[in-house]
DNA sequence: CATGAATGAGCTTTCATTCAT
DNA sequence: GATGAATGAAAGCTCATTCAT
């Protein structure tokens, strides 16, 4: 059977965590709830520390700045997708297009979550993306994807498919973040991730024919639907 | 041949255009400037009026606010890329996989040129993209590429197309602005662009073949490469 | 006679002067008062527009940040002792010890008026003096000094000369400053403007003699007083 | 023979000093730190706390408020001063006039060493200065000075002794404070000092023979040279 | 005694927008 | 129409001091 069961993976969860008795994880907490009630432009340290019930002197005591407790935020989302990654990804139990595929409705099903945040702390970027901790953490997927195509596409040569790793990771993260802007019912975000996955499986087919046509005639491809480059 | 030559096309220009002698003309281009050499957090009205050569009040006669400024330079982007995909996807002459090929190529070229003010641009967006009109202008693309899809996926149930429409407009467009943030050679351009192309057009095969699916055998279909959805 | 007339020099001015209209002229005399009776320590922004009667805004219209302002009051200073000092060391129509009895005394009487103002600008000037254009300002007294010693001693060589003029400025300004730091009656200034012309003449003769002595015997000399250097 | 030996005396040294181990010493020399490398306006009582590996609450144990501790380090300056000037000035071993110009050179290169603490106490003074105890501590040189002052001028009336006694030691210590303010070789300060000595010495020769011309004819003095007053 | 978390008033500066001229 | 001076709320951040543990 074809059927993905969606996997019952830890979806991500913003802060709402462990830490929740002391100072940090209040003031994260009400930062998350200052981030989506409010929205990017009304979250003041001010209103953060309001929020946790908490003196600005102690936000900052915590805190080196403002940007520090967004680059917080966005670093545990990252760690978060990072883990549902690694968990689906090298599940070899399972056929490697079907991993995708589960990866892909696991990761718009929890970006669709929480959209508010999300959208909130993306409109924020501009003010904790050039931290240069945010790089290292952006590149930690890296190793579970790469590890992934090697299994996938073990012929291809490594150039080229270190820019398809690259360009799946873009599109599954900006495309994610656009989707879940808008609202969604399952029924959308099931749709929506069957074609993304699809378009992903079918990118990744094609670059194995291609390594493979390389060895065999060309000619034999149908004409109408164009010729793969590379 | 196979060998896209890079079209010629008319890329995507920021307000330097037509209207260069009246207010308005010289507002939009120090907004421009502005948004460019400064960033989104000190694009203010104080300095594009500054930058125009033109009082505040005045500014305030064309615009009735920061916000649809930059809205408007959104929608001079949105109507360029529009023209772009118009002019390259509703070409005939070509087969529509190379015309697929070219389009990604121009898109992301464009999308590098000026990157600084595209990124600042997108860094304002919280400011703008609330407008109900920004709904329409993002929308203005819709006929063009779903006459291109229907070319191509004839055959395809709507909502299928529409999805696959959907995914690749944004895939491209979210994409491209991810892959400007870093400053790109021409050699980076060219290959991503040619993935992202190699990536729409095995989605697009893998849905005609898919539809063709649905009335031969499955069984034939390579086992390693796994099997593609719907 | 010897009597030193005190000269009904224009005794150096804060602020109020002629442009006591305009915004820049509130904001300065807001400025001295604020100085004046609140110290260097509740000198704040908001504290001198309010009493300027003018918004916070306004008042960043003008000067782009708090150091300026005080500079700009230091300025006005610096600039009415260049003046003083002008005025009365250059007129040669008496002799340049009575000159400079003359500038001491007028020098420490100046300071002493308002010097609630000047101990609290000296108070704050560790937010201005490093300001590129201080040094300028402090430096434009040297010519008019430096006519004056050339006069007085035009046979001592020039950097024997220059370290007097250094000194000689120095010590007026450093312990004009400090004098005035506490409350002085007209006969308290006139003591100690005596003492301190008297230092500076006998000092000045010292060098007129000094250079004398090379070409003469020095055995002659008493010695209970001491020898003097160089 | 004349040359003035610079004097073995122990230059004045901030807190680096016996009472190293108890908690006041250690907060006193993180305070000189602090003065020294961070500058008035950075110097907290969080920061001193810190660098003397104490906590802030034990900190104010110690000293009731931030300005005591500035008191403090100004009053061991002052102290050390005193010493200074009383080892010099009371060696009665020397002429009067040769300790004098030892205590310029003594002083002087006492101020230029760790100058940045001394600016940056001098900048916190309005913090301290108005302490009551702050009189006490600065009236401690007088009676040194005084003696060394009766010794050089027995003749001369009380009151006129005592300006110059002020005028001298006021003008040693602003001018020595302001002079090095910027940094200075070894010679700067040989050449500024001997001419601040030349200038006492030639005030207080001055002084020695206008008590004489009280007794003796005027008309002998050399007119081009101004008359010197009292 | 020692700790250091917590406080919160207070600071400087910015900026979208208005409106009298 | 055009101007640009004026506004003032609001932001990010600091720091002397206290006091429960």
């Amino acid at each position: 059977m074809n059927k993905v069961t969606s996997p019952r993976i830890s979806t991500r969860k913003l802060p709402k965590q462990a830490r929740s008795n002391d100072l940090v994880g209040a003031i994260l907490q009400a930062a998350v709830r200052v981030l989506a009630e409010e929205g990017a432009h009304r979250f003041t340290t001010a209103r953060v520390a309001e929020r946790a019930g908490v003196s600005v002197g102690s936000l900052y005591q915590y805190f080196p700045n403002k940007a520090s407790i967004l680059f917080r935020l966005q670093s545990e989302e990252w760690q978060q997708t990072t883990t549902l990654l690694a968990e689906i990804l090298s599940d070899r139990s399972k056929p490697p297009f079907e991993r995708l595929r589960s990866l892909v409705h696991a990761f718009l099903r929890s970006e669709c979550e929480e959209a508010s945040v999300r959208i909130a702390l993306s409109d924020a970027a501009p003010l904790y993306r050039d931290a240069p901790e945010a790089e290292a953490a952006k590149r930690a997927t890296e190793p579970v994807m790469e590890a992934f195509m090697l299994e996938v596409l073990p012929a291809t040569p490594n150039p080229v498919r270190d820019v398809a790793s690259d360009l799946i990771m873009t599109t599954l993260s900006t495309v994610g973040q656009d989707f879940s802007a808008t609202p969604r019912t399952e029924d959308e975000i099931a749709a929506f991730s069957a074609a993304m996955a699809q378009m992903f499986c079918a990118y990744l087919e094609s670059l194995v024919n291609g390594a493979m046509r390389d060895r065999t005639a060309r000619a034999d491809r149908p004409h109408q639907a164009g010729t793969l480059p590379i």
